[in-house]
DNA sequence: GAACGCTGTACCACAGAGTGGAACAAAATG
DNA sequence: CATTTTGTTCCACTCTGTGGTACAGCGTTC
């Protein structure tokens, strides 16, 4: 089952892995530096995905950028993704209604991973990006999904995870994090405040499937200063009202064995 | 300089590129017909795509469809194409105003290719596409870029091109689409009626970078019926000025030698 | 329920695609 | 002008990817 790695396929992969948002552009050389690779190996595979549109060569300086071939395949996988369309509309409401960043991140790989994002206007505002992967222990979105997860899955990320501080608050100890992700299921949301980028708030709640599993998880965020208690509050009750109909959207009946919110205040 | 084509960076590009919106889950069988690539080969190099998350098996019926693993990519291109994110606030705003799709065309291999779009919220509406690629000769978008290429990649674009009459209205004599691209690039703007798609109509507006070439075509499109000449008139001013604004913020300062738009009303 | 068609995958001998070190020209740098 | 660094080309070698075949699993159909 565990096939073969396909050797040259890995390596154009781990090519493109290496552009970022903030180091687009790259030589040959460089990039051949970061993975390991030879520089004829990466010249080679480099021109024939330039060929391909996959990457794009400035002429003058020859250094490589991403190119426009992988947006088509983003796109027919975010357009089948039906969490996304029915969530579309919803988050265009909250984000006129909170004037805040709303983010919908799914959970990948034992990572959350950012599927749509609608950016505040205000000029101080949290950028989150598509594509994007983050840590499950860290922020709100993150604490959601990992909240709802069954039990053993819950575990076994937790056990599997290094803990990294990224700021003074992310919580870095099992215990408290299995604590605070028992609060989460209690109340049906989450709340984080600088977790995973310091100044950061949001909060996040949970997006159930016709089966009564959780998918995914959204959430508005904003910096920590306009997070007062009387905001959050708002927010939270804006939050769970639209995962609500989200995951009404998606064939979510009620609660079968997910016990959730149900006792909670939600209108 | 041509180097010679990777045989399995070529073939999985293949098969990424057989699935499309509407075809979006398919078995290893006929992706291997479509390709016409050995089934062994689809099963192994899709295995392997999967393991790296470019595509996503179905659990039961064991077919493929896209995965995630594009998404940042696709993102990264497209944060680091300043004509989008310069684009961005005022496609916004356009369509706020006009109530339609807006879409941002750039020019890309002899085709135009979708980097943006902002769907109108109408029941009634054209959907644009992320990622797709259409031809040059049919619709505004296409016109105007084509009009403001120079004469010889024109001319060129056009012999080579192999005119196919979309609908009634597409134009396919060489001579009358000269003479309209004569047209376009005097007046500044272009419409179209049905050329690409039946009922869907459409004005389009060339962008401007620092050296004075377009680098891309912004379009205003909906059904036909709603396009009267009054309204026609609204949205060329429209998109007279948008395409105003990006351009100089994109640097570009006046019209260098493209004797574009100073002698039309654009206000 | 047996026979059929279909699916996705594992196997393995073989060919040739892809490799990587060295050499190259062209810029950029000192 | 020497030196370093860039992206690319070359070519003999090797190991990767190939594809015909076989297999297991699932639905139909007779």
């Amino acid at each position: 089952m565990q096939a073969e790695k396909i050797q040259t396929l890995e390596r154009a992969i781990q090519i493109l892995d290496c552009y970022t948002i903030d180091q687009f552009e790259m030589g040959v050389r460089e990039v051949a530096r970061l993975t390991g690779l030879s520089a004829s190996v990466c010249s080679r595979l480099m021109a024939a995905m330039k060929d391909a549109g996959l990457l794009t060569q400035n002429p003058t300086t020859r250094a490589y950028a991403m190119g426009p071939r992988a947006l088509r395949w983003a796109e027919i996988y975010s357009a089948n993704l039906d969490i996304r369309n029915v969530a579309l509309p919803v988050i265009n409401e909250l984000l006129l209604e909170t004037q805040e960043t709303i983010s919908l991140y799914i959970l990948d790989n034992d990572e959350r991973l950012c599927v749509e994002r609608m950016e505040s206007a205000q000029n101080v505002r949290i950028v989150a990006r598509i594509g994007r992967r983050l840590p499950l222990y860290a922020g709100s979105g993150g604490k959601v999904l990992l909240a709802y997860l069954p039990q053993h899955r819950q575990e076994e990320i937790i056990r599997k995870t290094d803990f990294k501080p990224f700021t003074s608050s992310t919580i870095i100890d099992p215990e408290q994090l299995r604590k605070e992700l028992r609060q989460i299921r209690m109340q049906g949301y989450a709340f984080s405040n600088g977790e995973w980028v310091a100044d950061a708030a949001g909060v996040a709640a949970p997006i159930f499937d016709h089966k009564g599993d959780v998918i995914a998880a959204l959430t508005i965020s904003g910096p920590g200063t306009r997070f007062t208690p009387e905001i959050i509050r708002r927010h939270v009750a804006a939050i769970l009202q639209a995962v609500e109909r989200i995951s009404r959207d998606l064939g979510y009946i009620g609660n079968a064995y997910n016990q959730p919110q149900q006792n909670n205040p939600r209108y």
